[in-house]
DNA sequence: CCGCTCATGTAACTGGTTACATGATTTA
DNA sequence: TAAATCATGTAACCAGTTACATGAGCGG
C-alpha cells in the first residue's frame, strides 16, 4: 500500500482515468484545451509522470491500436482507486482548503511601485481580461453541465464563482485607488 | 537590463523590500505568518533566492549589527526596482489573470470516487474550515486596514473575496450534490 | 507531396521542498 | 542553566518547464 503524497498533477491525472483507461496524449489534450491556464500538460511532465505512476502499481499499461495507430493506454488498478480516493478524501489538508494562490493578488499587493497612470492602467486592462474569461467559463458551465457529470459541472461553476470574486474585488479595489489617488494629487 | 523572467516568489521578495531593507529572515517571518499557506518562505528557498536576486543586480546587501546581532539586510537596486515595475505592469500575462489554481476544485472534481457519505464529510468538512479560515481573513483585513497602506488592505480583501466564493459554491454544491445522491439511491 | 495532427519521447535546467546543522542571544 | 528564538545556511531530492527530436498517418 503506497501510501506515498500525490501532487496535484498525479491526482488528476488518475482522476481522469479513473472511469475510461486513456493515452497520455489525450490526457495532455484535455489539460491544454481546459480553460485552466496552469494546467501546462508538458510533454516532458505527462510522459514521465505516468511512468512514474506504472512504477508505483497505480497505472496498468496495454499497447492498443486506435485505428492504424499504435498507442498506449493506460488504466487505474486497484491500489490507483485506493491512492486516488486518499488523495481526494477529507480530512482536507491545510493547503487545500487554504486560500489559494493569485498571481493578480500578488501583483496587487505592490501596485503602489507603479505611476497614478499605470495603476489605473493595470485595473483597467485585468477588469477587461476578467471579464473575456467570464464569458468562456460560462460556456463551459453550460457544456459540463449538458454533460451529466455534476462533479465536473460543479468543478466548472467554482472556477465561475472565482472570477465573479475576482471581478467583484477589483470594481472595489478600482473605487479605493481612484479616491486614495485623487487625494494624494490634490 | 535583466529582462529575465521573476517567480511569484521573486517577485513579492522584490515587493517586500521596496520601501524598507530587510534580512531574509524576517521576510520568512512575514511569509510564514501570512494567512495564505502556499507562501511557506523554507529557508531552502529563501537564502538562495537573496543571493540569486544579488548576482542578477536586483538586490544589494550590507551587514548591520541590529541590537548586538549581526544580520545581512538587502535592499532593492535602481534595476531591481525596474524589474518590480516590469513584473507587476500591464499587460498581465495570461497566468496571471486566469482561473487560479485551487486544490479543493481539483477534489471535488472526482467526488464520485468517494462513497456518498465521505462525499457528504468532504463538504462538511471543507464548509467548516472555510468558516474558521474566514473569520482569520477578516482579521487580517482590519489589521491591514489600520495599517494605512491600501493595497495591503486590497489584497487582503481579495483573499476575502476568495474565500467567501469558495463557501458560497460550496454551499451551493452542497444542495446539488445531496439531490444527486438522494435521487441515485431512489 | 506538403503540411498538419497524432503520438512519444529525451535533455538540460530550475525553483522549490524537506531535513539537517550550527552557533549566538534572549528569556523564563 | 535550560529552552526558545534569532539567524544563516547546506544537501539531497523532485516535479515541472522549455526546447528539441522523431516518425507515422491523414487530408487537401
Amino acid at each position: 500500500m503506497s501510501t506515498r503524497y500525490l501532487s496535484e498533477l498525479e491526482g488528476a491525472v488518475l482522476g481522469l482515468l479513473w472511469t475510461t483507461p486513456t493515452t497520455p496524449y489525450q490526457i495532455r489534450r484535455v489539460l491544454q484545451r481546459s480553460p485552466n491556464p496552469s494546467w501546462s500538460g508538458s510533454t516532458g511532465a505527462i510522459y514521465p509522470l505516468f511512468r512514474r505512476l506504472q512504477r508505483r502499481g497505480l497505472l496498468s499499461a496495454r499497447h492498443v491500436r486506435q485505428g492504424r495507430r499504435a498507442a498506449t493506454q493506460y488504466s487505474l488498478t486497484y491500489a490507483g482507486k485506493m491512492a486516488l480516493q486518499r488523495w481526494v478524501a477529507p480530512p482536507l489538508a491545510d493547503i487545500v482548503v487554504g486560500v489559494p494562490m493569485d498571481a493578480l493578488r500578488t501583483r496587487l499587493r505592490f501596485l503602489a511601485v507603479l505611476s497614478a497612470e499605470d495603476r489605473r492602467a493595470f485595473v483597467v486592462d485585468a477588469i477587461a481580461k476578467l471579464r473575456a474569461q467570464i464569458a468562456i467559463v460560462r460556456a463551459d458551465c453550460r457544456n459540463r453541465r449538458a454533460s451529466g457529470d455534476v462533479y465536473s459541472y460543479l468543478t466548472a461553476r467554482g472556477a465561475l464563482h472565482s472570477c465573479r470574486a475576482r471581478l467583484a474585488w477589483l470594481l472595489e479595489s478600482q473605487r479605493l485607488i481612484e479616491k486614495q489617488l485623487s487625494s494624494v494629487s490634490r
